[in-house]
DNA sequence: GCTAGCATGTAAACGGTTACATGATTAG
DNA sequence: CTAATCATGTAACCGTTTACATGCTAGC
């Protein structure tokens, strides 16, 4: 149990919305990212098999039209329980990879409970809030002033305003979602 | 010939400033991200053997000391004209993928060239400026305001701050870098 | 005496990349 | 008529993860 990396948690997130084809969930990952993640056919299609073989999505072919017919994929209810497994307790990468956590903040808003998404985003926030956050010399962190070679510098100048950004956003919304409701 | 992702770039771009051993090299690639690239054993060490095998890198065991000897790498002439040639001329996702840009820009200070470096980052700037760098709907860009789902707003706002600071940087730096000097 | 850190490695399972393969429909 | 888009898949290769395996040294 537990397959698969971010790839197969987009596509259940995707399907946990609305049964679609193979085809689809490739523009509809495309897409989140500005065809940043490109998914290649021949990891998309086994990703697909592996879900279906655990029994966390239904394939059913649709009839008419064309050459390769489309494969309409349904999530099962085992699929959304580790959905929603997946989403309430991400491991450490998940939470750590910035690439991996935009992942998970894609489909958050799938979790029912307000206390489940605000735990997810306050890992993140004690991610971000530990100075060991970047770049390290000599046992502790670097300031960017004291960085000599100037693509490290730009590297540190980049990520400490991301990270302001982030944090500020963090530390907003656990507010809001924490407000009695 | 060109075997390997970011973790040979990295060993690489370590050892073309100093010969160092395997362990060594594990502890300065997670201290370059504050702990967030961790490296497997099972990742380096038969990636160390690859580039050995390949002839980019030479192996000579320290005596003196220990269990299990330290084996202190040599970057050859063929492994410091591979890690050149990977900082010239970089595969997209190199440039696309933050984590991966990161990489490249760690070592970057190794090309020769002011011109190659330049080259580099322009690619970077171009891939960040077209408006297709971040999260579409409909076939176009997505403005965070029209975007319902709070999480998925916050991953437009975080990165739109991010994308920010580091086109600022890039233009700054490319300016610097032109000045005939 | 035990734990943490130093130091190197192997093997199985997994998942992604790249290239290949097929074929229908639609727009220029 | 041709190219792009729709639509699904397979196979070889590659590199990472995870778990296992070993053993020394230093500090508590």
């Amino acid at each position: 149990m537990s397959r698969g990396g971010d790839l197969a948690l987009m596509i259940l997130g995707f399907l946990n919305r609305e049964p679609m084809h193979g085809y689809e969930l490739k523009s509809r990952i495309a897409a989140l990212s500005g065809h940043l993640r490109q998914v290649s056919d021949g990891a998309l299609y086994p990703a697909i098999a592996r879900l279906e073989a655990d029994g966390l999505v239904e394939r059913h072919e649709e009839q008419g039209a064309a050459a390769a017919p489309r494969q309409v994929l349904t999530i099962t209810g085992k699929g959304r329980a580790e959905l929603m497994r997946r989403l309430r307790e991400p491991k450490d990468a998940e939470i750590t990879d910035q690439t991996r956590f935009f992942a998970l903040l894609t489909f958050l808003s799938a979790l029912p409970s307000r206390e489940d998404q605000v735990r997810v985003l306050r890992r993140r926030l004690e991610f971000l809030e530990q100075p060991s956050s970047f770049f390290y010399e000599d046992g502790r962190p670097v300031r960017a002033e004291e960085v000599a070679d100037p693509f490290r510098r730009g590297m540190l100048l980049i990520a400490r305003a991301t990270g302001k950004a982030e944090i500020e956003w963090l530390r907003r919304t656990i507010e809001e979602l924490s407000l009695p409701q």
